[in-house]
DNA sequence: GTACAATGCTATTAAACTAGTAGCAATTTT
DNA sequence: AAAATTGCTACTAGTTTAATAGCATTGTAC
């Protein structure tokens, strides 16, 4: 019972633990493609480096595709990024509590 | 309008993108403490320095705590696994697509 | 048809992060 | 009082990411 869909999820998360890996994806939650440079200004602070294994990898994984217009994601993409979209919610709870604590 | 709630989210996200972190809270999902050995072996293949790191920026994140039976997930933490848990479903999904390609 | 800007990157060096392994001080168990 | 278990820390080495510069290609304007 620890096996099939825990080998998944782990495969799923070395993926999505890469630094901007989510970030990368969550830029593109509105489904336009975006360029490569405008890509590195809508994630904010990644070196084209960086930008660029993130990209490969996040293709090879069927999440994104690279068109004519430039990057967008895949119907897979969009799934995960549809079963991610409670982190906007929840990020804005945390981030007010977290806020009260500092003071 | 690309403020407060999308420093919340880079917030959020700097955070879990760490490796490991994500599958410390997931680890500890089904609510019950573990101790920092045990955790080293449910997450698997992290190192003591790595783990006792994520651990403490959890724990600054108010979403796992430190109680007298070991390691566990605070309310806001279990929130935010409620929140992620999706992720096993797309997984799965995900997971025997990326295996047909491979072939 | 040629200067121009925009595209998607690659190259290089340095800093930051993580792995691997050993082991310690403090508590709990036997 | 041994022995085991707890939560870690120390140290070195490898991997990942940052910072900055710039190149080759394509389309656009003149």
């Amino acid at each position: 019972m620890s096996s099939k869909e825990n080998v998944a999820i782990h495969q799923l998360l070395a993926l999505l633990e890469s630094r901007y890996a989510i970030r990368v994806l969550w830029a593109l939650r509105d489904g336009h493609a975006q360029t490569f440079r405008l890509l590195q200004d809508s994630v904010g602070g990644v070196t084209p480096n960086t930008l660029n294994t993130r990209l490969k990898e996040l293709r090879e994984a069927d999440l994104l595709t690279h068109g004519s217009d430039g990057y967008s994601v895949t119907p897979s993409g969009a799934d995960l990024l549809k079963r991610l979209s409670d982190l906007q919610a929840f990020a804005g709870k945390w981030s007010t509590a977290q806020a009260k604590k500092a003071k």
